[in-house]
RNA sequence: GGAGAUGUGGCAGAGUGGUCGAAUGCACUUGUCUUGAAAACAAGCGUGCUGCGAGGUACCGGGGGUUCGAAUCCCUCCAUCUCCGCCA
């Protein structure tokens, strides 16, 4: 969340920047000031009264250690209305807080001064295009289709199993799903990621550390009997490891890479969208996550941008780069690119990946922080991104590459798949 | 899942309900000494809120309660350890 001193000192600022991305935030932060002066005012009465109380205390201990029983009894009286006052004040604090708390939440990130206006996809900017969109056979098929054909990609014995959008990888899919993890883990590695193996399950609080909740409570499938949460990215898990945690800043950066199955309930989408491998509730990913100073942050982000474009042309897929505008910008990003293939067969893009800096405001929720030059503790940068998403990659894969012959798999792929064509 | 024990500062480890934000040791930082280092000695050394500041206040696993006053007593949740059961 947006930190409380940087509303404080520049409310007018943030309401600007919130309304590009859509959001009017006037009347909330009026309130959060509000609330948050009220808060202060009360502490500090509050103090004063427990200042008080804790010296009579100190006296009334003093005076039955020499025996004075009946002044410390006396005493004893002064500190009813006294502890009536704190109870009082403590309710009064507590309620404004729960409150403060709540609309601090209600706040999305400010986005980064870089960020388009827009309000819909097709106000993203595209900033970079690459690879050959080819002609494919006249007889060239959609993934799912070619996925039944070849027996890869078992749609209804998921139906079976569990229900829509849980497939069941087969044979030289289940093959090519495994050599696509592997193959994204070892260029992660490369890049200097160091690899992790989170929970797949986790608790209500690393849901909020990240901000899936409150704000995406629907999104995530909950086990209720004890209450965790499916992740629905390695995002929460990974960043989580960093939750209440001071760094070190000769520790900066921390760059993790995490391949997990990832979770989504996603509601509401129909027809061609959710066809074949193009939404699923359980997909399998592969994510990069770093923390780091905030001076350097952007540079980091470039760095991610070029490790997934590398990915991206090692697979010989064309693909697009995104520049998302306000509209269109997640709830805790300051800035996000996505990344988009060309599915052939279907004639659209597909998203693979999307690549963000979260800035301070997931760092202020984890309380994420480091030690500044001054010895203050500071809030780090969180960062993240899809390196990469696999069920489009795989679309794109079969259907870009397809012939009359089989489905070639990229060179850089091989060494993993142990196969050549499908 | 059952029985028992434990949870204190970066670590180890004290702490009869009152002068405990917390002894002591180690680690760390700075200074003195030294050509330099080590050793020794001295000082410092957690996090938040609040205040221009001195300071005030809160935090001894989390939450709640008893009390004038709680690290200390009670309840509850969580975690860890030991034993038993079950199990990939």
């Amino acid at each position: 969340m947006i930190e409380i001193n940087r509303i404080r000192e520049n409310s007018n600022e943030i309401i600007e920047r919130l309304s590009i991305k859509n959001f009017d935030s006037k009347e909330i932060i009026t309130e959060i000031l509000e609330l948050d002066q009220q808060k202060r005012e009360i502490q500090v009465k509050s103090d004063a009264l427990l200042n008080q109380r804790n010296s009579i205390s100190k006296e009334i201990g003093n005076l039955f250690k020499s025996g004075q029983a009946e002044l410390a009894n006396k005493k004893k009286e002064e500190t009813v209305s006294l502890n009536t006052d704190i109870q009082d004040l403590k309710e009064k604090f507590n309620a404004i807080d729960s409150k403060l708390t709540d609309l601090l939440y209600q706040l999305p990130n400010t986005p980064h001064s870089d960020v388009p206006k827009g309000k819909t996809p097709e106000d993203n900017i595209t900033i970079f295009e690459k690879g050959e969109i080819k002609k494919l056979h006249d007889k060239a098929k959609p993934h799912w289709e070619l996925a039944s054909e070849f027996d890869l990609i078992d749609f209804d014995l998921g139906v079976k199993i569990t229900g829509a959008g849980f497939p069941v990888y087969k044979g030289k899919g289940a093959k090519l799903q495994r050599a696509l993890i592997n193959f994204f883990l070892d260029e992660a590695e490369n890049s200097g990621y160091k690899e992790v193996i989170p929970p797949l399950l986790v608790n209500e609080a690393s849901g909020y550390g990240t901000g899936q909740l409150p704000d995406k409570e629907g999104q995530m499938y909950h086990a209720t009997e004890d209450n965790f949460y499916l992740i629905p990215t390695a995002e929460v898990p990974v960043t989580n490891i960093f939750r209440d945690v001071i760094i070190k800043k000769e520790d900066f950066p921390q760059k993790l890479t995490a391949y997990t199955p990832c979770f989504r309930r996603e509601a509401g989408s129909y027809g061609k969208d959710v066809r074949g491998l193009n939404r699923l509730h359980q997909f399998d990913k592969v994510e990069i996550v770093q923390v780091q100073h905030p001076d350097s942050s952007y540079e980091a982000l470039e760095g991610m941008i070029e490790h997934v474009k590398s990915l991206l042309e090692k697979l010989e897929l064309p693909y697009r780069i995104l520049k998302l505008c306000g509209g269109d910008l997640g709830f805790t990003a300051a800035i996000t690119y996505d990344f988009e293939v060309y599915s052939i067969a279907q004639e659209r893009w597909l998203e693979v990946s999307s690549v963000s800096n979260f800035e301070t405001y997931q760092a202020n929720r984890l309380k994420l922080r480091f030690k500044n030059e001054d010895g203050k503790t500071q809030l780090a940068h969180t960062l993240n991104g899809s390196a990469l998403a696999l069920p489009r990659i795989v679309a794109a894969l079969l259907e870009n590459n397809q012939t009359e012959n089989g489905i070639k798999i990229p060179k850089a792929l091989v060494p993993y798949t142990r196969f050549e064509t499908i």
